[in-house]
DNA sequence: TCAATCTAGTTCAGAGTTGAATCAGATGCA
DNA sequence: TGCATCTGATTCAACTCTGAACTAGATTGA
């Protein structure tokens, strides 16, 4: 084993600051969409990625993989989801392995309600704390710091260069 | 209800790239965890708490504000970990409610042997993406990012006025 | 053509988290 | 003093996640 190449305090100081924002701001938007709209971060993010999509529906990989979702735990939540009527599955026509997770009119009527508790949260937790100057030096630094996993191969190859 | 004021493609961009980077580096440091030194990413933030406190010991409350965790969730997790030796209980002499979690010398062992493993993954996925460049700004934006719930009152007061 | 392999999605058991309720010791104050 | 309240920590049931195993459909290539 060589010699490790200890963090120095700035590098510290970045890692440290990473985390406690991270889990703290992730604690507090889900905290506030529970309580003002009744369901989790996990709930509203599946949502917002299916009004994004075509026909407001993905297929599951596919969904997982936005998600930054094992496929297994993507699997267990739309179970939950579809058993309080926000989504349904529909079969994959051209490929009989797959299923397509489909946002219902009472998923559309829950994001589009706790939309606007969710943005203010946003805003009260992260945009206003770090204020209108900081934003872009922070995007860039987010931009550096890109997934690297085996769930990211499907999102990374999108733009397919052949 | 007043109008929303929603977000713009900056402050979407900074919310996203948050969300995105916090998740990902998260669990990439996670599985590198446990797959080089055997534990998960909350066991080392239970160890590297405590290695740095005096006599390897803090209260319980303590801990858990310092870890951002609920309370039960540490007792939880003091019990899984106690069970495989890394730490144990000891009662406070001075608060008949009071316990101290104290990390045993087999966990100072443990968090000996997987630092090297850890930093270097640090490193790997957050650190040399990054760039020494941006430290600085990354440092100077999640400073703004303070966590303002239950949990930090008691971290906050830490420096007593009076 | 058909066996080997790959891929999409699910299932299952075990591990871990959540939130409410509980318990015992400390503290405030009439 | 003694009652009400607060605080530190744990317990419990319900819920959620993890990783491995599994099923079924698609793809590859001899």
């Amino acid at each position: 084993m060589t010699d490790t190449e200890w963090l120095n305090e700035e590098e510290f100081d970045f890692w440290r600051g990473f985390i406690v924002a991270g889990i703290s701001v992730l604690a507090e938007v889900d905290a506030a969409l529970k309580a003002d709209a009744g369901i989790s971060f996990d709930d509203y993010e599946v949502l917002v990625h299916l009004s994004e999509a075509d026909g407001r529906r993905l297929r599951m990989t596919d969904l997982s993989n936005r998600l930054l979702h094992s496929r297994n735990r993507l699997t267990q939540r739309i179970d939950r989801m579809a058993a309080r009527g926000l989504v349904r599955r529909e079969k994959c026509s051209s490929d009989g392995r797959g299923t397509f997770a489909v946002m219902t009119d009472d998923g559309y009527d829950t994001i589009r309600r706790a939309a606007p508790d969710h943005v203010r949260a946003v805003r009260e937790h992260l945009i206003d704390r770090v204020g209108p100057d900081r934003l872009r030096s922070g995007i860039e630094v987010f931009d550096q710091i890109r997934p690297s996993g085996h769930w990211t191969e499907e999102l990374l190859t999108d733009v397919d260069p052949t």
